[in-house]
DNA sequence: ATGTTCTTTGACAACGATATCAGCAATTGC
DNA sequence: GCAATTGCTGATATCGTTGTCAAAGAACAT
């Protein structure tokens, strides 16, 4: 541990001559303050190296600088990249960011984190899937009057502060795609029932399909839970099957993998026999060969927004910033090639 | 923010009729308090449900019961089981993890650091790689009288808390496993070289390759930095010479994922015409087709140890706990078989 | 000139813990 | 038996900020 004496606002005061208050005054960037105090005051602080005591500031304020991320996900790399573009914002702001891993089965786990919040005067919360979704702890939050902000929450209508990506739009346009390279046959894999974007990954496939007068066949939609092992049962299921599809849409990357392995197993050549599409481009849709097809979402960028919006809630001096929803882009790679027959 | 007016120091010595410091003094579990007084302040505790203000005791005693992460890594799973296995920790002992991404290449990465530490008055850190390896980093750690503990160093000695893992081993092991399945012929791409697995890795199976009087072939011997992109060149690069090897280790499984993807684009069949062998068992590992033979080290232990280490130091109250190296594991799948001709 | 408001400032209390030091009783040493 | 030590306890200062409130002077209205 450093063991310098640190500057406090009293050296600053001294220095300044002025009261420790008004010294206070201009760190917090009150009001009336006389811009020949301010200069002076400011200038002090420069020159002793001043740097206000965050446990003094929040033992007096109620206020601790501390954000946190809620999370119970299986995918580490949708994670990262949420902590990272938080931590982007935590940096510019001066916030700092804690980590609360959460188990959504657990049925006391409103009452955990309010305790938590407490415990450490938390200034706010980030709720990612499917945490976002689970409207008990939701309303313990807004009970506790706890700032919080959420992605990509199922039901955008009830919750003031989110962001969230287009899941509905993006299949949709992605299922069209897939049906303008000549496709009818189309397998689907959805994702785990208790994520928000398995229903509207779902629903956009199976709307685009209903228009276009395709046929859905349920033997080939199956229900996965976006682990690699999910998708690779799931395909190993519909490949038996006597009739095989020439498509399969895949809620996830993970999963599509899991299929890909599948086929190759199987011996079924890809893309000319089986095409298989993923979403939300992890590294491994890059990686696996062919290359997989998938949809792309800015993680990250929602992510900063998402802690922008909470900072703008809980601080009053930034300025105050939007819920908003984002728009996911189509990757298209060789794992999604014309019907050829 | 929960307004509810929270229970204090003072409330609970006025309930147990004492004075507030002996209530403090239960509360750190200081000597000196008869068994009497301290169970009437312990029953008052619990009834009043007293939790210490933590930003109080940060105040007055200098300590913020928040540990940090340092990191500068491109490795996702790596990331998240390191933090999986701190936070574990963290939760049994009540302290709190905060997250610092920095850069390497940052020059004043030394100071900013120590800034962070005595702003949010740190306790402590843990490093992981590549900074663990950063001397200079290390030496103004010291210099400021911080505390840490270190995520495999490339250099044991120097380090009083670390924890490792035995990559010279395990990459010896492997190299053996490989000639003991009739090869000879076998590329090698190393890894980030401020990365010090990587010379370990790569040592160790020179060594085995040396010790069995297998020539070392340097054309087959690529340098690569832990990426997917740069395991794909190096893997065009060696299966372009005229001459291949019959087997290509790599440094680690993304990199080796490279690899396969540049062998199938050429035709190449694995393992039956090349096997590929990588190292950290990352979640690609078994998704690949065929699946990767690897090693597994137990990231998440290794950090749960890492932590314990740091807390014993810090928190003078918990158990002292040693450093230690960690035994990693093959981890033996299709991708090795047998050199057949 | 007088009362009222507004701006700027500072003295001091407060946040909720731990640290210091002193006091008193019980034990020990000689 | 008396001094010295030890065990237990509490009054009060303290950490470094922000909050409260009042005061002084300037500006304005009457």
């Amino acid at each position: 541990m450093s063991n310098q004496m640190s500057v406090t606002i009293k050296d600053v005061s001294k220095d300044a001559n002025v009261s420790i208050k008004t010294v206070s005054r201009v760190i917090n960037n009150e009001i009336n303050v006389s811009e020949d105090t301010k200069d002076r005051v400011l200038q002090s602080i420069l020159k002793l190296g001043f740097k206000p005591n965050k446990n003094a500031q929040s033992l007096r304020s109620k206020r601790s600088y501390m954000i946190a991320l809620l999370y119970d996900n299986p995918n580490k790399h949708y994670l990262a990249d949420i902590q990272s573009g938080i931590l982007q914002v935590c940096k510019e702001t001066g916030y700092n960011l804690v980590l609360q891993e959460c188990n959504y089965q657990n049925k006391n786990l409103g009452t955990e984190i309010i305790e938590f919040i407490s415990d450490f005067q938390i200034d706010g919360l980030i709720v990612t899937p499917p945490l976002s979704d689970m409207d008990d702890l939701l309303a313990s939050l807004d009970n506790a009057k706890v700032h919080y902000s959420i992605i990509a929450p199922s039901d955008k209508r009830t919750s003031s502060s989110y962001v969230s990506s287009n899941d509905y739009d993006a299949s949709y346009a992605m299922t069209n795609e897939i049906i303008s390279k000549g496709h009818t046959d189309i397998g689907f894999i959805k994702g785990h029932h208790k994520h928000s974007a398995s229903s509207l990954r779902y629903k956009g496939f199976s709307d685009a399909v209903t228009q276009k007068n395709i046929p859905l066949n349920s033997k080939w939609v199956k229900e996965g839970n976006f682990t690699f092992d999910s998708g690779f049962n799931a395909g190993l299921e519909i490949l038996d099957s006597p009739l095989c599809p020439s498509v399969i849409f895949a809620s996830n990357d993970y999963m599509a993998a899991g299929v890909m392995k599948a086929a190759q197993m199987k011996g079924i050549k890809i893309p000319s026999e089986l095409c298989i599409i993923g979403f939300d481009d992890s590294p491994i849709a890059e990686q696996l060969w062919p290359s997989l097809s998938t949809v792309r979402q800015p993680v990250k960028e929602m992510a900063c927004h998402a802690a922008k919006i909470l900072l703008g809630n809980v601080d009053g001096l930034s300025q105050q910033t939007e819920s908003r929803e984002f728009k996911s882009e189509l990757i298209l790679r060789e794992s999604l090639v014309n019907l050829s027959d």
